[in-house]
DNA sequence: TTAATATCTTAACCTAGTTCAAGTCTTACC
DNA sequence: GGTAAGACTTGAACTAGGTTAAGATATTAA
């Protein structure tokens, strides 16, 4: 497995020694998924962070009346899972699952703990990580209330514009908070006005 | 002013020495806030990080159309304020406004890097910080995107049981995603439905 | 190659929520 | 005390987006 891709992300916002950097690369799982494996199913208790090292992940939630309701794309260089059940061990509402063919990095829960007992840049990381993340959230957010389907949909095309290609178009959907038939009559109205 | 409500908020995450105490509480700056004043203003630059002692502020922003979009309340024992305006040092596009009567304790940016440089005990408090906020961030949109106008209400009321006293019910509607003129309608269903 | 299954589109009809305009109730201020 | 301004409600007309159901296009499996 190629750790230099964490790595890189890492060293983005702080300065690791050599010894920290061994030390996290020794606590983290490599995992395989082919495309449609699950890296971590609803009712199941989130027992590690991911970290996509290659390939896409998509974590949703599926409501009281079954439907399901993408949160998040998670391509190479993003952190994923569910932070709620990681934080209090309570089983989870999301399933994250594989959308490509996808390496990812598991760091166990416990192993978090140690890692940011033991090297406080790993404190700083995870602190820097969360406050962008939250940032995104927010934006998000606004987002959704703010634009019409529309809108956001030639958002999402600006923002991930690798994503739609393999993507099937019900998910892009459900992460725009619409449903397939509308999708398909924004692309129709597009299609007609150029 | 009263630091016992902050620091109380910090030590449910953290333990803190009476030094790392004394010196986080000399990095403060206490301010007052009467009702309808500013604590930040879009356009300029955020300078601090916001914590509140007492009473309750919101942050919204204006969109291209003039309409407000309330954000987020916050009241006692909330950080507030514009992350990314205060980590990009770019203006920013939200307004952060007491609704009643407030105390606000403002943390500088340039404060807060000397803090978290000197004691690593703050590092995590933000990391822990930052990462429960997310997922209620998280929660909110999946809120805002499983249900109905109506079901986003009662879920406010039980979860701000205290903040529809005393908010101007436009900008609950605001918060909500929705018109005044339909929030209104909402209540009047209730009414009649008991 | 064909059946089977999932994805995408179309169209008719439906509803949650908006817009706009008017009217009531407070609160504030000269 | 009168009037101005903001907050809240009401109702009628409208629209963004949903629902249902059917058909068209992949994609997969055998």
């Amino acid at each position: 497995m190629d750790y230099s891709s964490i790595l890189s992300h890492i060293t983005r916002n702080v300065q690791l020694t050599k010894e920290e950097e061994q030390f996290f690369i020794s606590l983290l799982l490599p995992q395989k998924l082919k495309q449609g494996e699950f890296a971590q199913k609803s009712g199941e208790i989130t027992c590690n962070f991911i970290h996509v090292n290659s390939g896409c992940l998509m974590t949703y939630f599926t409501d009281l009346k079954g439907n399901d309701q993408v949160i998040q794309f998670a391509s190479s260089g993003w952190w994923t899972g569910d932070l709620h059940s990681l934080n209090t061990q309570q089983p989870s509402i999301y399933t994250t699952r594989a959308l490509a063919d996808s390496e990812i990095l598991l760091l166990p829960k416990v192993r978090m703990e140690e890692l940011l007992e033991r090297y406080q840049v790993f404190e700083r990381y995870f602190r820097i990580m969360f406050q962008n993340s939250l940032v995104t959230h927010q934006n998000r957010l606004i987002e959704a209330f703010a634009n019409t389907a529309e809108e956001r949909y030639s958002n999402f095309q600006k923002k991930y514009p690798h994503l739609e290609q393999f993507v099937p178009l019900k998910y892009i959907a459900s992460y725009l908070g619409i449903t397939p038939e509308f999708l398909s009559k924004i692309r129709r109205k597009r299609m007609s006005n150029g």
